[in-house]
RNA sequence: CGGACUGUAGCGCAGCCCGGUAGCGCACUACUUUGGGGUAGUAGAGGCCGUGGGUUCAAAUCCCGCCAGUCCGACCA
């Protein structure tokens, strides 16, 4: 463990990023090229993701299945517009065997002799591959809907990578579901995008904007993706999932038609949704500070850990024993608990340790605290020497007092990000203010933040990659009804002048 | 794929200009010390100096090639 202190997120905001999910043991770089190893700490909470999400996916409905990773060339060739979408970041398998190879002692070469008649794409996404096997399972109305989800990874080759943000390859979900009307399929859709905003909003306490995606920014293959956008404490969004009503395109392309009841064959309605590792970078961008994690209890591999400070061994024997007792308390209670007994380092080496790791609670049990029945407690939601960072509280009732305080530090980070947001989102009229907003962004280093910026757009495609061009700023979302209190208020586009129905939310994105 | 930079101990780096026995900090091992916010000391272990070639009595150091990585652009969950 390095004592040297993390960046500032104020002076380099990345490189605070890239250095804590380091130091944090959440991940790290492999000898694969822009493939990460996810180490345990960090797997750990991503399995808590997963528990979490997959409990909800089964709540309404869905079943888990597994499909092929390797999609014939041609299954992906089927639909056009997601062909194009994809076709520049796939992986490829031409060959498979190796051989010795006779220049190199010791070395292998691929067997020219072992060529595929037709290529293998190692799936960038599986509506491909699922799509081709729906035509197999439906016939009839009454085989639909079909509702499953599949916990995978996918490769999509990336010119840049950055741990869980975007790497080469990642773990993810991906719904995809089929129905015989598109009311039905939209609904699912929605119902989707509602679980992932529930999600981040619950479990990451991470608030998010929930919306619809413009042409330029939607699914390779889809009718419309919406999406949950989350901002960073650089102010930047990170699209944090995404739910695609995919029409009747993939039914067309693979052929899946259903007989109605009036025993007419149509095609069925698709749709897909994804979340994926990267939202283990938006709970770190969210909430962590410049000494490390912060963790929401609700997806803390360790909710709390307790440090006893002593001298000799009988006081360690003593100390022990009462964090037993507490240990136990708080087990019936569900709560996680660590006991940091390692021996040769200090109480303050530990606190640092466990503060970059993001441990919501840590409670700290000595001599002092044994003779008065006592016991120091700290929250790792507030920074050192924050109001209310650290306090003295009774052991008696401890475990009861740790409960309500996670749910409170729950509640809080949740808070703060929100307030954080809602600070840093503002509503502009005039493109040379936008673009002044927007070039802020650029000279980080100051501690200033980008912006959420809710500006009337005239729905043209050409307007919406001027700007991007311009600024590098891109249509986030067209948020939802409901998310801001004047986001449906008719106006004129900041770039064209044309006349606009609402307000959309730009911002520099991951 | 274009531009810049970097490859020396597990990690972070110095040494290179000016060639001559491989160094520092952290981490690691043992012992001691310390312990309520990253203790301190003693001893120790750990290196094909990215890789292939060249120049030289002698190369981490100079020259050429290659490979890998990071960052900046174009592409994206």
């Amino acid at each position: 463990m390095s004592k040297n202190a993390l960046p500032k997120r104020s002076e380099n905001y990345s490189e605070w990023y890239n250095d804590l999910v380091k130091r944090a043991d959440l991940a790290e770089n492999s000898a694969v090229r822009g493939c990460m190893v996810i180490k345990p700490y960090g797997y750990s909470i991503w399995e808590k993701m997963q528990r979490a999400l997959d409990d909800m996916f089964k709540a309404t409905g869905h079943t888990n299945a597994y499909f092929p990773l390797f999609v014939p060339k041609s299954f992906l060739e089927k639909e056009e517009g997601h062909a194009e979408g994809f076709a520049k970041e796939c992986a490829v398998v031409t060959h498979y065997r190796l051989k010795a190879n006779p220049d190199k002692k010791g070395g292998l070469m691929v067997d020219p002799e072992s060529k595929l008649e037709e290529e293998l794409i190692v799936r960038p996404t599986s509506e491909a591959v699922i799509w081709s096997t729906y035509k197999n399972w439906v016939q009839s109305y009454r085989d639909l809907p079909i509702l499953v989800n599949q916990w995978a990874n996918v490769v999509r080759w990336e010119m840049r990578t950055r741990l869980f943000l975007r790497t080469t390859e990642f773990l993810w979900q991906e719904g995809h579901t089929a129905h015989a009307t598109a009311d039905e399929a939209i609904a699912e859709t929605k119902q989707m995008l509602d679980v992932y905003a529930t999600f981040a909003e619950t479990y990451m306490a991470v608030p998010v904007i929930r919306g619809v995606k413009t042409a330029n920014e939607r699914f390779a293959g889809a009718e419309d993706t919406y999406c949950i956008e989350a901002m960073m404490q650089d102010g930047k969004a990170l699209q944090a999932g995404t739910s695609h009503f995919l029409g009747q395109n993939f039914a067309k392309a693979f052929d899946v038609q259903f007989s109605n009841r009036e025993n007419q064959l149509e095609h069925v309605w698709g749709t897909s949704w994804g979340v994926s590792t990267r939202l283990m970078g938006a709970l770190v961008m969210a909430h962590s500070d410049d000494n490390g994690l912060v963790l929401p209890p609700k997806l803390a591999p360790i909710q709390v850990v307790v440090v006893p400070i002593y001298k000799t061994d009988e006081q360690l024997a003593a100390i022990s024993e009462k964090v037993a007792e507490i240990q136990k308390a708080l087990a019936i209670k569900g709560i996680s608990v660590k006991f940091d007994a390692r021996e040769g380092m200090t109480p303050g080496f530990k606190f640092a340790d466990w503060e970059l790791r993001g441990v919501p609670v840590r409670l700290a049990l000595g001599e002092r605290d044994l003779a008065g029945g006592t016991i120091e407690v700290s929250r790792r939601d507030k920074e050192r020497g924050e109001e209310g960072a650290k306090t003295v509280q009774p052991i008696e009732g401890i475990a009861e007092y740790v409960e309500t305080l996670l749910a409170d530090i729950q509640a809080n980070i949740y808070q703060k990000a929100l307030t954080f947001r809602e600070a840093n989102t503002v509503r502009v009229d005039s493109y040379d203010e936008f673009k002044t907003i927007m070039a802020r962004d650029e000279s980080r280093g100051d501690g200033s933040v980008g912006k959420f910026v809710l500006a009337h757009w005239d729905g043209t495609s050409e307007t919406e990659t001027k700007i991007k061009e311009e600024t590098k700023a891109t249509i986030r979302c067209i948020p939802l009804v409901g998310q801001f209190d004047s986001a449906t208020e008719e106006g004129t586009c900041i770039y064209s002048g044309k006349p606009s129905k609402q307000r959309v939310l730009f911002a520099l994105a991951y």
